[in-house]
RNA sequence: GCCGGUGUGGCGGAAUGGUAGACGCGGCGGACUCAAAAUCCGCUGGCAGCGAUGUCGUGGAGGUUCGAGUCCUCUCACCGGUACCA
């Protein structure tokens, strides 16, 4: 990584910018400081800012860099305005890249683990975070999970926790479980077997027990972005229905009656069939005495469980020869089982609308199933009876597609509705599903009725002969948080042949896993280890087994904000929690915006119910940063595939209008085909190591390039060239800093003497702190706070004034400039402050800048003159001048003029400090 | 499939419904230099024009408004999530 060319004059001089010399006294100057360790004060207001912690995968990549810068210019700005700031760090450290690691590089998981925790902490301290260290742990560690174990324990004694069957991905050649990352193209990874669904008991939490508070709490959170929001609510999924009971009829045997969830009660007349999933018992039972859909049924094993797989497979189904009875009609329905029917949701069963449910109609139509239509639109309705027709006979299609499009049905005349009607037979359904509310037909005594009042009559109708009930469902389903994997926390259960499953008894917790273990991936150590296995039932002392899976690791990613605010408390949390709790700014990446986030949002409030936290939400402020991409490049391989390039090891050639031409391989010349800009990864070896950068350019280099390439929650593409870019502006900076403080003394700045160019400095520069202050304190628009820097600094460079007061403002002006730059920038701003003249100190001990209201006033203000919305010139005039002046000086504009010949004037709008619009014809 | 997001010069991006393209990169021209690097200065959306200036322009099609990148409807492309990747 050393530049073996020989130092430049600049690099010799003195005063020259030298970032790893600075950044090395900086951080040396803050551990000696202790600095960035932090107590509870309660007489301070204090800032929690919490990163999502890292997985420790073996290098830190650009997407924690710039997750932690974000959170450390928040820290750092928190901390200039007086907040009693805490900033952690950790590892969440069980997982599954572990395993695979180990089974590649033959080394146990912990020990891949350790190393990785070891390297990746050294790199980010190299990137100078006012980061806790004090407080830092892993997750994989028994005194974390011990405490992640005794809740599990309290909550299966609550009721809280529970063991229920539920399907996962079985490979059947590797005789494993595997990932839904694991399965590719419902293929197995490594054996390419066709994977199958299969049972197996396993631990949940009844999350769903939260799911209404859940929802609520989400208003609870103005800081927390909408579309996160919009996508937790979605998943809650709340709606309202019914549960529809349907009996059964089999002439052999005594059958269960299958119980469906609906939302649209209203169309209970419509229903021509009911649907079951595969996994449902009637299924089951039906495929014993039918060859033909026990078969089918098997068939629908094949693939993986992931609902991506299963919503885009092709609709397929099977008659069960089973006979449902309408519960108004009396009417025998066929029951069928359906692959897009999931047990995991609802009752695992459906009633079937196909005439206004559009999977339910396309269901239909492949199996020649009966299409009813019992809704239609309003105006569909009150024309059809204009023209006195029976009703009975349906409607027809035309008016249903003009009410599908929102036309006004009502003014159509007699003729085209007999016509429609007539054709009704034949063509009524051959469009698509009406799926809008409407009014009922066909429906016998409720006909006429709209959705509530015919969810009302028929839940009312249904509820007195106990066949149905009012009922809310939620789409969101119990956390399922066993893995049948090794590198994770055991679940602290004990199996006995008597008793059942039992609760580890606290005093033997932890129950630890062994990390000295040899890994071959096919089995997990502890499963394959009978001695591990082996103990005493804690109820009745005989022999029994423990539980082999482990924890989600979600689970441990769930509490750690909480442990971080309790180091070394004898408990999960002790008293210090509620005062660093809620977290003030959370920051991470927006693919955590469902499930990590509400699994957090969840375990919350398991620690508020167990008493130990005494807020309803775990963190006030979200941020979600976007990814870090890069270009990608590549060359075709003998194979057809492609070889995938490093962007380190590529050259960009360009045309001479500077425009992109092509690249070439650096190390032979030759060139390589540019592909798309994509998320960095080792798959597209896009990756660009942030240690190599920071070697190269300095640690703030590369933290002002993150902060400034693009808005945070946005992707950001890397660059090296914007790399230089913020070096070079760093460098400017540092002279600029350096060669005024070389010149002599100058007085303190004095509003009353400065002239009209200092004053238009000045101004610049208050207007500077105001923009900088609201851009990182409220709208965390960072690269735009600096944007508003680099123009300050492009001004102090224009601003020749050697003056006494040209110097006290530039000096007024460039330790601001320090202070603002700070947070992005720490190590360069800790050496420019003292070359200003102060001593060495924590900066963030500095108030940060604050505006001179009395330096923003404006003489004149420059308007926009429009002509029918269109941009014709630009006036000015004085600050306080009335709309009257404004809209003569408009008219009187030559260019305004011109472009009105042969118009009149028909209104002028003036907005007062930004245009006016003069609307002529 | 479903849920959420994004789309603006050669590139990254800026713009409380009010002068589209701030700032940075790249490019072109110039200064300094024996030369290069570094640094500094100027120009830089397309088209037409010597120029003043005009005209077009924010993925596409409509709409609301005195005025739309911004609000609404439809649509296309890409990205994230989709419950065992973290």
């Amino acid at each position: 990584m050393q530049d073996n060319q020989a130092p430049t004059p600049s690099e010799q001089d003195e005063s020259a910018y030298r970032p790893q010399a600075v950044e090395a006294a900086a951080q040396q100057y803050w551990n000696a400081q202790r600095a960035y360790e932090v107590k509870e004060d309660p007489g301070r207001p204090k800032f929690y800012c919490l990163s999502m912690l890292p997985y420790p995968s073996g290098a830190l990549h650009m997407g924690h860099v710039r997750n932690y810068t974000i959170g450390d210019v928040i820290s750092r700005y928190q901390r200039m305005n007086g907040k009693n700031v805490l900033q952690p760090m950790g590892w969440d450290a069980f997982g599954l890249p572990a395993e695979n690691a180990a089974i590649k590089n033959h080394t146990a998981p912990a020990k891949w683990t350790y190393a990785n925790i070891d390297h990746m902490r050294s790199q980010l301290k190299s990137l100078g975070y006012a980061i806790d260290w004090s407080r830092e742990f892993a997750t994989c560690r028994p005194e974390y999970y011990r405490w992640e174990q005794l809740m599990f324990t309290r909550l299966l004694k609550k009721g809280m926790a529970y063991r229920k069957n539920a399907v996962v991905n079985w490979d059947p050649i590797d005789q494993t479980v595997l990932a839904n990352e694991q399965v590719i193209d419902g293929k197995g990874w490594r054996s390419g077997a066709v994977v199958e669904k299969r049972e197996i008991p396993q631990w949940f939490l009844r999350i769903t027990d939260y799911a209404q508070e859940l929802l609520d709490g989400l208003d609870t959170l103005p800081g927390w972005p909408d579309a996160v929001k919009t996508m937790q609510r979605n998943w809650l999924g709340r709606s309202e229905g019914m549960e529809i009971r349907f009996d059964v009829v089999d002439e052999e045997t005594p059958v269960e009656p299958i119980k469906v969830f609906t939302t649209r009660p209203d169309t209970l007349m419509g229903v021509t069939f009911l649907s079951i999933a595969a996994e449902h018992p009637l299924a089951h039972q039906a495929a014993q005495t039918r060859p033909l859909l026990a078969e089918f049924i098997a068939d629908l094993r094949r693939g993986g469980v992931s609902e991506a797989e299963m919503e885009t497979q092709e609709k397929r189904g099977m008659d069960t020869g089973l006979r449902a009875v309408h519960p108004i009609t009396g009417e025998a329905l066929p029951v069928y089982v359906a692959n897009f029917v999931l047990m995991n949701y609802g009752t695992g069963a459906v009633m079937a609308v196909p005439g206004h449910d559009q999977r339910d109609w396309e269901f239909a139509k492949h199996y020649s199933l009966p299409i009813k239509m019992v809704v239609v639109h309003r105006s569909v309705l009150d024309a059809v009876r204009e023209v006195g027709v029976d009703l009975s006979r349906g409607v027809g299609a035309d008016p249903m597609r003009a009410a599908l499009r929102g036309d006004r049905t009502d003014a159509y005349d007699t003729r085209s509705a007999v016509q429609v009607i007539e054709d009704f037979e034949q063509r009524v359904m051959e469009q698509c599903a009406y799926t809008e509310h409407g009014v009922l037909v066909n429906s016998g005594p409720y006909d006429g009725l709209d959705f509530q009042a015919a969810f009302e009559a028929i839940a009312t109708r249904l509820e007195s002969e106990g066949r149905g009930a009012r009922r809310v469902n939620f789409r969101i389903r119990d956390w399922g948080v066993s893995r049948q994997r090794y590198w994770g926390c055991p679940i602290p259960v004990i199996y006995c042949a008597k008793c059942g499953a039992v609760p580890v008894p606290e005093d033997e917790l932890p129950v630890v896993l062994p990390e000295d273990v040899a890994f071959s991936g096919v089995q997990s150590p502890i499963k394959a280890d009978p001695e591990w296995r082996k103990c005493a039932c804690p109820q009745c002392g005989g022999p029994a087994e423990r539980e082999t899976d482990t924890f989600d690791t979600f689970m441990e990613s769930s509490w750690y904000y909480a442990r971080y605010t309790s180091p070394g408390a004898d408990a999960q949390v002790d008293a210090r929690a509620n005062y660093w709790l809620p977290v003030d700014q959370y920051i991470g990446g927006i693919e955590h915006a469902i499930m990590h986030l509400l699994y957090f949002r969840f375990y919350h409030r398991l620690l508020r119910d167990a008493g130990m936290v005494h807020s309803d939400e775990p963190a006030k402020e979200l941020l979600c940063q976007g990814m870090v991409i890069a270009d990608t490049f590549y060359r075709d391989s003998a194979d057809g595939s492609k070889d995938w390039i490093n962007p380190a090891a590529v050259e960009i050639q360009r045309d001479d209008k500077g425009r992109v031409a092509g690249a070439v391989l650096k190390a032979d010349g030759q060139p390589v085909h540019i592909g798309g800009t994509e998320k960095m990864s080792k798959s597209r070896n896009n990756g660009i190591d942030p240690q190599t950068m920071v070697d190269r350019y300095g640690a703030d280099t590369v933290r002002l390039f993150s902060m400034f390439a693009a808005p945070p929650e946005q992707s950001l593409e890397w660059s090296d060239a914007g790399v230089e870019g913020m070096s070079r502006f760093l460098k400017r900076l540092w002279r600029e800093v350096t060669a005024h403080a070389a010149s002599p003394d100058h007085p303190a700045t004095d509003p009353s003497q400065l002239d009209a160019g200092q004053k238009a400095m000045r101004r610049q520069l208050h207007e500077t702190i105001q923009k900088v202050s609201d851009d990182v304190g409220r709208r965390h628009a960072f690269n735009t706070a600096i944007a508003a820097l680099m123009e300050l600094l492009n001004g102090l460079g224009k601003f020749g004034d050697a003056s006494e007061q040209g110097r006290a403002v530039r000096h007024e002006a460039l330790e601001a400039m320090v202070l603002l730059l700070n947070p992005v920038v720490p190590h360069v701003s800790h050496a420019l402050w003292q070359v200003l003249g102060h001593p060495e100190c924590v900066l963030e001990d500095q108030p940060w800048p604050r505006v001179d209201p009395s330096a923003l006033v404006r003489d004149t203000v420059t308007l926009a003159v429009q002509v029918n919305g269109k941009l014709r010139g630009t006036i000015e005039l004085a600050t306080q001048a009335t709309r009257e002046q404004a809209e003569a000086l408009a008219l009187a504009q030559p260019q305004v003029a011109h472009f009105l010949e042969g118009m009149t004037v028909r209104k002028v709008i003036v907005v007062p400090g930004k245009i006016v619009n003069i609307v002529a014809g």
